[in-house]
DNA sequence: CCCACCGATTGAATTGTTTCAATCCGCTCG
DNA sequence: CGAGCGGATTGAAACAATTCAATCGGTGGG
């Protein structure tokens, strides 16, 4: 393959006239120019990321890692990054750790050893030690979905305990007294957050913590929430209401109950979390709770550029708390 | 950043020895290999990605470019394509053209750059213009989701002539005359070989292809099924029966026909295409002609890897073909 | 007359790794 | 005693770009 020299050689300049033609196009003569364009079309030349790459110490590439791509809900929040990072000139490269620590911890090594310009990054990791071990890399990074446990870090996040207290609150104010929670992987914050304005929604009524049932659930996919819906059915006494953790498995859920003939919102309410596309299109359409994705991205991926370029100290971090807001469907209402 | 001449210092070695150590551990002593470990972990060295591809001239990623992520559909061909890749230690990158030419042209030029071992796409320009200018940097590629042109390529599909006729045959034999057919982007493939399995379905039943109304659409999402679904309301005289060129239109389609209280499938029978996950969640599960797309995926990156490793012009191009399977839920039914 | 400056171009240094031929050391065999 | 050998290690070349100080001939001012 063709490389800068071989250019030079074909124009009859040296190669840092041919790198000027590509990087400062102004500072060469236009019949310079036009030989050494006419060089690079004539053998082809694509420069190398990687030779430009080694020099400038790091890529032009910048990082996502997510739970999971197959919930829209993070494809949303790839689509806002992505427009963020083309508009700056970066490619995005989106990674699923699919919950998993170790993966996550894989991904990160990759990361570093890419030398990408940044990453924002969905932890799976509750204690926060692979982000801790990340950090050593002097890479800049911005929590995505999550609060910043300290001030050394960005972080765009929705404000979950509001969410729960959303969902929640409109169920209780629809006159249920008894809520299944259908949650996710306990280490997840999201997860633990919307349990707790969960709680703070039903003590506001007046309600103890006993009226939330939690049904666990170690995945957060349609599959995970089928199995939900079935130990759901087989609750006794029977919540009136769910809320689940997100809208994959709400969705799950309905099939679930749906299957079974019971039926949605007369027998049980289900509210779900994200707001995805699907909600809307679902068997009942569903009740959710709207999280900002798109924006989200944008943010993160402004704010680690923003961190990116700043040479000089002069950084300073910062948390961004979205809003998030209920969207009520079919899918909710008073209990019998 | 140390680089891995910091660490020869600090372990009092060469350069050579360290890079034996990562790479070659066998090939060194036990305690100088210690003594390089301890001075790796002691400064968090971390190798350069891009120091070792320009060496090795190409890059330990693959390439993925599909149409478009926020489609369930393409998100299974990359789960298929990614695992198919790290079980090769590669890395994916992946990237939407928005069935866009000029976004297409724009990432293959980016794959060029970073000398990707490889390119998954699934081609947005018609003409093959894109790829034919790519093929002239020698980088291999396979085709997704698209037969092959010509024999100098590898492709997997799904044989969707087949897929169309599925679908339709399906609906005649359940006594529709009429079939609307939601379409696409005109120049995609897999647009025009769906309709054309849908002409032939009519034609065995006798019926010419007038039969079949198109209803186009220059988007695949949700909310331009919503618009088709408008306009399908519009028609005079109505067709019975609706065939969707994938199931993102027909949830939207869906929608639109719930909201016009029109009853599916008593008014109107609908089947989708791609059979995603949310099909058989929608407010009437769908029928669905289902793709095995993580199978796809995963059969187009081992074609790819193998076309990469073979260094030697052994290789031959492959085209794979694969069957869709029809998945017949609660939107298709007899007319009235 | 000399020097500074002009814009365009050049040549060399630099980046971090891999690889390979050369070297070194201790050992054995003739 | 010296040659030969094998394993461990070294040192330098190579990879492909960017960048920057040096250089070119020509000009105008002091």
């Amino acid at each position: 393959m063709a490389g800068i020299k071989d250019v030079a050689r074909q124009a009859g300049v040296s190669v840092g006239t041919v790198s000027n033609v590509i990087n400062r196009p102004e500072a060469v003569l236009p019949d310079t120019r036009a030989r050494v364009l006419a060089a690079i079309e004539e053998l082809g030349y694509v420069r190398s990321e990687s030779a430009r790459q080694l020099r400038a110490g790091r890529s032009r590439i910048m990082a996502l890692l997510v739970l999971d791509m197959g919930n829209p809900f993070f494809v949303d929040v790839a689509r806002g990054a992505e427009r963020a990072a083309r508009e700056a000139g970066l490619g995005v490269m989106v990674c699923n750790s699919g919950q998993s620590p170790e993966e996550e911890a894989e991904y990160l090594g990759l990361f570093a050893e890419q030398r990408v310009c940044g990453v924002l990054v969905t932890p799976a990791d509750a204690t926060g030690g692979n982000l801790e071990a990340f950090a050593r890399h002097r890479i800049p990074y911005v929590l995505v979905d999550r609060v910043a446990a300290t001030t050394d870090t960005c972080a765009v996040s929705v404000d979950d305990v509001r969410g729960g207290t959303l969902a929640v609150g409109h169920l209780v104010s629809a006159g249920h007294r008894s809520v299944a929670y259908v949650s996710g992987p306990g280490d997840l914050h999201q997860i633990r957050d919307r349990r707790q304005g969960a709680l703070a929604a039903l003590a506001e009524a007046g309600l103890g913590p006993e009226a939330l049932v939690e049904i666990p659930s170690d995945r957060l996919d349609v599959a995970a929430g089928r199995d939900a819906g079935a130990r759901l059915l087989g609750l006794v006494p029977r919540p009136t209401a769910v809320f689940c953790a997100n809208d994959l498995l709400a969705l799950g859920v309905l099939q679930s109950l749906y299957a079974a003939g019971v039926r949605v919102p007369q027998d049980i309410a289900i509210v779900g979390y994200d707001d995805i596309e699907f909600a809307a299109a679902a068997a009942v359409p569903l009740t959710s709770v709207r999280q900002p994705a798109v924006v989200m991205g944008r943010m993160a991926a402004e704010l680690l550029l923003e961190e990116a370029d700043d040479a000089d100290g002069g950084h300073r971090h910062r948390s961004v708390v979205l809003q998030p807001e209920l969207v009520v469907r079919a899918s909710s209402a008073a209990p019998r």
